[in-house]
RNA sequence: GUGGAUGUGGCGUAGUUGGUUAACGCGCCAGUUUGUGGCACUGGAGACCGUGGGUUCGAGUCCCAUCUUCCACC
């Protein structure tokens, strides 16, 4: 059988053992180290696919399985040709497979072995998520990466939560090989699990690689722990899988975070964070974070990044900006979410170059040295 | 001129039968945001309660005077 997603590894990093790669999808390829915007319900806030291929930059987008079966319900999108043809995308997409929800919504929801009984947040109707379902539902969406179904641990959770759950999402992902009906189609990564416990992160590991998925994600982390701990436990996870997949580490998106995930080898990072943020006024930028709302910017008339080349940066200043946050407009969600994504995507395609270069430790110091360092 | 109403942070308003650091919304200032339930969330600054007298242990609340604005009538 055809697989549909395959990676193809360029280059090692001399310097951090970071991975220059190509991830070969059915709607086009993927340059690794790669950053994805998330589009939750089908787009990427405010910004319209035009914007994301000649602004951002986007290679791929992330979509959400739970939010699409609530509204507008995946049938519909496959009757409407597909997520690609519903929201006029013709790159690729993964779908999320609604395992975080089950983590973000946990007062609404029941876990048990067979799946999870939840509350939908929009009418409180009652719903039932199994593996089976899900992968349903990503097969009717028809992205070209999709999630299995798992469970992320909040943190802290006990070793005994955490390795209960870490076993559950291994069996659960077994029965989505088994669900996954457009295996040429689609590609099927694993989730591994396992909190903040090495032996648990290794087992769970070993047992999704005999599985032989196409790629592989490394889920649960940054959920509140301290960013050295997320390091610690990323790195010691990463060993464990396999050289010639794609690895996604889930939901990370400060420029910091993303650097460290690509010295340990993830390939792929997915994160709310600048649409969320750009959406409350605050932009990310080389010389460090910037709260454009502040009434610091009321008369900065020069670009909210001076070395950024995305629309906003080459057409607007912080003032105007400032003044389009304050008032509430739409505008001003748009011009800093453009920048944001561009930031975020730039920064991987310098990453890519550096690694061609066995430069990037010198270029992340460099780096930090101007942008700061979070904890 | 007469009668009535009104006057509380930048704006709009709450303030029980007078009782400790005067509340709320908006605005302002700042912080947060990591597989998106979010035009969100958390804090902060800012008022001698129109002014002057009085009653009372105690007045934004009661009394008197005065001024502001509004309404009605002559």
């Amino acid at each position: 059988m055809k697989q549909p997603i395959t990676y193809e590894l360029l280059h090692i990093c001399k310097q951090t053992g970071a991975r220059r790669g190509i991830i070969h999808t059915p709607h086009g390829d993927i340059q690794t180290p790669i950053f994805m915007p998330v589009g939750t319900q089908a787009t990427v806030k405010s910004m319209t696919p035009e914007e994301l291929k000649q602004e951002v930059k986007a290679q791929i987008i992330l979509s959400n399985t739970y939010h699409l079966y609530l509204r507008p319900g995946h049938k519909l999108v496959e009757e409407a040709g597909g997520l690609h043809e519903f929201m006029r995308w013709d790159r690729p997409i993964l779908t999320d497979c609604g395992g975080f929800q089950v983590f973000s919504l946990a007062d609404l929801r029941t876990i048990s072995e067979d799946g999870v009984e939840f509350k939908s947040h929009l009418d409180g109707s009652k719903h039932m998520f199994t593996p089976e379902k899900v992968m349903e539902i990503e097969n009717s969406l028809g992205a070209d990466i999709i999630m299995s179904f798992d469970e992320c641990c909040p943190y802290p959770s006990t070793y005994e939560y955490t390795k209960d759950s870490m076993e559950r999402t291994t069996r659960w992902a077994k029965r989505c090989i088994a669900a996954h009906k457009k295996q040429d189609k689609q590609g099927l990564f694993g989730i591994v699990q396992g909190g903040m416990y090495k032996d648990l992160r290794e087992k769970s590991a070993k047992d999704l690689v005999a599985l032989d998925f196409p790629g592989y994600a490394v889920g649960g982390l940054s959920v509140g722990e301290p960013k050295e701990l997320m390091c610690e436990i990323l790195e010691y996870t990463t060993q464990f899988l396999p050289g010639n997949k794609p690895r996604y580490l889930m939901g990370v998106g400060t420029p910091d975070y993303l650097l460290e995930a690509v010295i340990r080898g993830i390939d792929m990072c997915d994160c709310v964070l600048p649409t969320r943020i750009a959406r409350n006024g605050t932009a990310m930028t080389w010389s460090g974070k910037v709260v454009v709302r502040n009434a610091t910017y009321e008369r900065d008339f020069g670009p909210l990044d001076p070395e950024c080349d995305c629309y906003t940066c080459k057409n607007h200043t912080r003032a105007y900006i400032r003044h389009l946050v304050k008032a509430n407009e739409i505008l001003g969600i748009r011009l800093l979410s453009i920048h944001n994504l561009r930031f975020l995507t730039k920064l991987m395609e310098r990453v890519r170059e550096e690694i061609e270069n066995d430069n990037l430790g010198t270029f992340i110091q460099e780096f930090y040295k101007r942008y700061g360092y979070t904890k």
